[in-house]
RNA sequence: GGACGUAUAGCUCAGUUGGUUAGAGCACCACGUUGACAUCGUGGGGGUCACAAGUUCGAGUCUUGUUACGUCCA
């Protein structure tokens, strides 16, 4: 299973790799949960899809988000469980099997409850597999010997007791209300499953005469069928106009009933005419003025959406056939007193896509207060659950608080019938509302207490409506663990549940109906946190939907790119919890630009993984071990401070659930740092051989398994299929129970880091300049780096060898002030590759910044002998010593020139000084640097000298070849104890020096306070070049201005904080010398 | 009508408790095929942070209002 290193394709192919490890995954029971394993426990139940469904992008996306949650919290040693299952959805499997009944020309009533639910089970058998099968293309990190559904054995019985409890806790009666009649499904729904939908209709005015002729008075209604229901006319009791009326009575037109005018605070005078006609039967609002008033309630209305008996002349008409007709007549007989355009909502069936028929009926009703009671005594006293986003609480809060009685009765045969057993033996053989009933856990029980209640002679028929499905679903955490028996192993360990992972649109549907039902049977919240996530949309921001056929088949996105890349988008796109995301696509390739980007970061991680694995020359890490700390060089240091970095980052991140910033840190980890700068950095160390080669693949194996451990939650089957290649183990491990990354915080280094962003910047300068002056990619350049600091200095110079390898610099000169920086003496730019040079042209302001520099560099030594030699090992640990010595004595000169020039009023005086010192430079350079001969023996002095000092040598000023030389009599060229240890060993500069050449013109460009020069070789595009060096100079000085200006502000100065001011006077002080260095260059353009 | 969310580059989005010159990926342009990767590399162009007012030394960030889009509830 795992592959070898030869044989891996220099394209990842996710066909392969995922179907390989989720077989492997699920075959070798690696997310089996077990309660005894140690480990603090972690417990995620699905949210059940529904049989019926096949995998949509919201399935995708939320189980990609749990499955990152999850895999994230096992590998961090928490004891892991995310249980699977699904939902039986009563309406919606019954609306698929009538459709397929009806096609046969079969009704349910035909075909016979027993017939129809056998069909059901055949089908879920069938089709239910489905999705279930579809979330393993997902790589799911659940236990699949704990998938539950809802309708199975166990969680019925949870079912049954509930209810049963319930019951006799008198939370459930069976009542006559008005409910939403779903005349599609024929069946009642909760107020949940109402849509309000916004359409255009007429507002009808009617005029009703009153019963003694005296008037009449007007009413207005959208729904004129069910003035044939109406049995008062409403006003409001302080409405003047209509004070008279209360008490008289109308002739209703068309029906001729007498109903009276009452008084009632729900009509609102400004709305009309001020008059309202009340139908208690059709109309929640009339139903409750009918209930206040003792109205009759009339219902015009069968149960399938044609009007009935008491519907007159218009018996056996659908609705809206009824409504025409009832207009029509009112019209004749001169009723009708104005039609109106009018655009209002009308509740819709969520399932049956038709207006709802507010309806009395028999049902059976939770009594949602206490339930909600305690729900909102976990939340405001014990902040349970926890919100994600916080925002959420108001919105969960705010619908327990005004909630309605829940009806949970369905008149459909799919799903848990209703354990209420009818004595139809006292009601005549028939189902009535006022039939005695006894609720029990079986039919057994049932008779038992019918007998003792009713006689021997009783005969029972259980209720035929079943329960709606988020009564099942309400107990989900809990019944899947095993409750009601509440010993279980698994309800014990992992009950309460950790998170819930969920979308808002069933924060009410499901989220409420958990928190009520487990507060009120076990007696606790069922999870601690609740993870509210976004919808994913399409392309044009638009809910994806069934309707509107505007869904993104994930199947398809996944055979294109694979399961990780698609995981990866989405979780990626998730910033700032809760938000909506939108995905890429492109309908007639079905491609998409965003899942493309992710593909592709496999396929980078693939290749820097097989470089890896290429160059440790067969080695898993473990045989590599750890990096001797002493032997790390300047990469290594600093990779290892990035990594640990991202591991601080991402664990903090995902702690909070933020997986979107924890993805986009590891991209930007993996491909920034670790990809386009590490593997390039050590890149020549592994052509060679050597302790640097050792320490850098030893590297490279670490921070390797890191980022497959760092990234595995969020692409499990690319990093578990590289992790079995690298550590080269057999199918009986799996990365996804190994642990996750420890963040060592003291490998985290702040200085180095930023030292690094010298190194960087000093890189990305050289290529951008080479760039713009056309320089072939591949052609060898001189480069001279000069700064004035002596700290920019050292870090250049201990990471020169990098910036050789990386620019394609093959002469690289770093140096303090130099020549160029004279602007006044009017020569060009000498090409200095020694610094020796910089005293032929030395000027004022660069001895001033030298003596500076010197200064600062050399007043401890002045001052105490002691404390330099330790500094010389503590901070001045680099192999540039030999550059620091050289500058001592040249300085020296230097300053003493200009001490003498400045003291003295003869300007000639100064000059004489000063050629003193450039003809005793040129005199040591003759002497000791001119010849290679002469070089090396200086060299070898100096080396002796320093080796005394500090035990190494270094070359500062050329590349070294690759494959180290080390010196005669220097044994050990790399100094183990010394951390700053080079980035390649140390060799003597062989090669001759470039004899001093008539001066090319250089261009420069400027990082931190350092110059990059790069002399002009050839044909180049100066006008181009020059253009550059403006822009970039019209950036820093329009920086500085606005710093300058920032700093003249009193108010600024006087109120920021110190660190404020001082960064921005550091800031301007930098742009500053920045500007006059970009200047001084364009003049010599 | 009430509540909430969003508005930053052509597109998709970051941007911490207000503090240097507002960032990334994709797309675009130029150059490049160097032995991990062209599903690649290097460089480049591209933004009045929806609008208005306010607070502040200083606002993409805080406050208020306006507009647009979206969602939920009634």
């Amino acid at each position: 299973m795992t592959a070898t290193i030869p044989t891996l394709s220099s394209q990842y192919d996710p066909s392969i790799t995922e179907d390989k490890w989720q077989q492997a995954w699920e075959a070798r029971h690696v997310f089996k949960a077990d309660p005894d394993r140690p480990g603090e426990p972690f417990c995620v139940v699905i949210p059940p899809p529904n049989v019926t469904g096949s995998l949509h992008m919201g399935h995708a996306f939320e189980n990609a988000l749990i499955d990152t949650l999850v895999r994230y919290q096992r590998m961090a040693g928490r004891n892991t469980l995310w249980l699977p299952g699904t939902d039986h959805a009563s309406i919606a499997v019954q609306t698929i099997l009538e459709n397929q009944f009806k096609a046969q020309g079969k009704t349910r009533e035909q075909v016979g409850r027993e017939q129809f639910l056998e069909r059901a089970w055949e089908w879920k058998a069938e089709s239910g597999g489905t999705i279930v099968n579809q979330l393993r293309k997902l790589g799911v990190s659940v236990d699949w010997s704990r998938e539950r559904f809802t309708l199975d054995e166990g969680l019925s019985h949870a079912v049954l007791t509930a209810f049963t409890k319930l019951y006799e806790e008198g939370l459930i009666y069976r009542g006559n209300y008005m409910v939403n009649w779903c005349p599609a499904s024929q069946s009642a729904v909760s107020d949940l499953e109402v849509e309000q939908k916004e359409v255009d209709g007429h507002l009808w005015h009617f005029r009703y005469p009153l019963t003694d002729g005296s008037g009449y008075v007007e009413v207005a209604t959208t729904r004129p069928e069910t003035m044939l229901g109406d049995t008062a006319v409403a006003v409001n009791p302080s409405d003047d106009r209509y004070s008279d009326l209360i008490g008289k009575t109308l002739t209703l037109p068309i029906v001729g009933r007498q109903i009276p005018v009452i008084a009632d605070e729900y009509v609102d005078k400004e709305f009309g005419t001020g008059c309202v006609k009340v139908t208690p039967a059709h109309d929640p609002n009339d139903f409750a003025m009918g209930q206040r008033h003792d109205l009759p309630m009339i219902t015009v209305m069968n149960k399938d959406g044609t009007m009935n008996s008491e519907a007159g002349p218009f018996e056996g008409l659908d609705r809206f056939e009824a409504r025409k007709a009832v207009v029509a007549r009112l019209d004749e007989e001169g009723f009708l007193v104005e039609t109106e355009d009018y655009h209002h909502t009308v509740p819709y069936s969520d399932r049956g896509k038709v207006p709802v028929e507010p309806l009395l009926s028999t049902q059976w009703f939770v009594k949602i207060k206490p339930l909600a009671d305690k729900a909102l005594d976990a939340l405001d006293n014990h902040q349970s659950p926890r919100f994600v986003p916080e925002r959420w609480t108001k919105v969960y809060r705010d619908w327990l608080v005004s909630l309605r009685d829940w009806c949970i009765s369905r008149q459909l045969w799919w799903g848990h019938q209703i354990p209420a057993w009818y004595a139809v033996s006292e009601t005549g053989g028939d189902i009535t509302d006022s039939t005695p009933f006894v609720v029990a856990m079986n039919e057994d029980e049932a008779r038992e207490q019918a007998i003792a209640q009713f006689g021997p002679d009783v005969v029972l028929q259980q209720d035929p409506d079943v329960l709606d499905t988020w009564f099942s679903s309400g107990l989900w955490p809990f019944s899947t663990m095993g409750w009601p028996d509440e010993t279980t192993k698994d309800f014990q360990t992992y009950y309460p549940t950790t998170t819930l992972v969920t979308g808002f649109d069933i924060i009410f549907f499901w989220v409420a109906r958990m928190t009520m039902m487990a507060g009120h049977f076990t007696d606790t919240m069922p999870f601690e946190t609740v993870y509210i996530h976004g919808l994913v949309r399409d392309e044009n921001n638009q809910k994806m939907s069934k309707s509107k056929g505007n869904g993104i088949d994930p199947l398809v996105l996944i055979n294109k790119y694979g399961t990780d890349a698609l995981r990866y988008t989405l979780i990626r796109e998730v910033a700032g919890a809760g938000q909506d995301i939108r995905l890429e696509y492109d309908r007639t390739t079905d491609e998409s630009a965003s899942v493309e980007a992710s593909r592709n970061f496999t396929n980078k991680l693939w290749n820097a993984s097989r470089f890896v694995m290429m160059n440790l020359g067969g080695q898993t890490p473990a045989q590599l071990g750890q990096p001797d700390a002493h032997q790390l060089e300047l990469a290594d240091k600093w990779i290892l401070s990035r990594y640990h970095g991202v591991v601080q980052r991402v664990r903090n991140h995902v702690d909070k659930y933020g997986f979107g910033e924890a993805a986009k840190d590891l991209y930007d980890f993996i491909w920034g740092d670790f990809c386009d700068w590490y593997i390039e950095l050590v890149k020549s160390r592994l052509q060679g051989e050597g302790p640097s080669k050792r320490v850098a693949q030893q590297t490279l194996a670490q921070v390797l398994d890191g980022i497959l451990r760092l990234l595995h939650p969020f692409m499990p089957h690319i990093t578990e299929e590289v992790w079995h290649t690298l550590n080269q183990v057999g199918d009986d491990q799996f990365l996804a129970v190994q642990g996750y990354p420890q963040v060592e915080a003291n490998a985290i280094d702040g200085d180095l880091e930023a030292q690094f962003e010298l190194l960087i910047g000093t890189i990305r300068t050289i290529r951008n300049l080479r760039a713009e002056a056309g320089i072939k990619p591949s052609a060898q350049i001189e480069t001279i780096l000069q700064s004035a600091s002596a700290e920019e200095r050292r870090i250049l110079t201990a990471t020169q060898v990098y910036i050789q390898d990386l620019a394609k610099v093959d002469t690289l000169t770093i140096r303090g002030e130099g020549p160029a920086n004279a602007p006044q003496n009017g020569r060009v730019a000498a090409p200095s590759s020694t610094p020796t040079t910089a005293a032929s042209s030395v000027d004022l302001a660069g001895i001033k910044a030298e003596l500076t520099d010197f200064w600062v560099t050399m007043r401890p030594l002045l001052e105490e002998p002691l404390t330099y030699v330790n500094r010389f090992f503590s901070d001045f640990r680099r192999p540039a010593v030999t550059l620091l010595l050289l500058l001592v004595l040249l300085v020296t000169l230097q300053v003493l020139g200009a001490v003498l020039d400045t003291l003295n009023t003869i300007p000639l005086v100064g000059g004489v000084l000063k050629l003193v010192g450039m003809g005793y430079s040129l005199w040591f350079i003759s002497q000791n640097l001119l010849s290679v001969d002469r070089r090396q023996a200086t060299w070898a002095k100096l080396g002796t000298w320093k080796q005394q000092v500090v035990g190494q040598t270094q070359t500062w000023m050329q590349r070294p070849a690759p494959e180290p030389v080390v010196p005669q009599g220097q044994p050990e060229p790399v100094a183990a104890a010394d951390p700053w240890t080079a980035p390649a060993a140390p060799q003597p500069e062989p090669a001759p020096q470039p004899e001093p050449a008539p001066q090319p013109k250089m261009f420069a460009g400027v990082v931190g306070t350092a110059q990059v020069l790069i002399p002009l070789t050839g044909v180049v595009d100066v006008d181009a070049l020059r253009a550059k060096v403006e822009k970039d100079l019209g950036k820093i000085e329009a920086e500085a201005k606005s710093l300058s200006g920032r700093l003249s502000n009193a108010k600024f100065v006087e109120k920021a904080p110190a660190e404020v001011v001082q960064g921005a006077r550091d800031a301007l002080a930098e742009a500053e010398q920045q500007a006059e260095m970009l200047r001084s260059r364009l003049k010599l353009l």
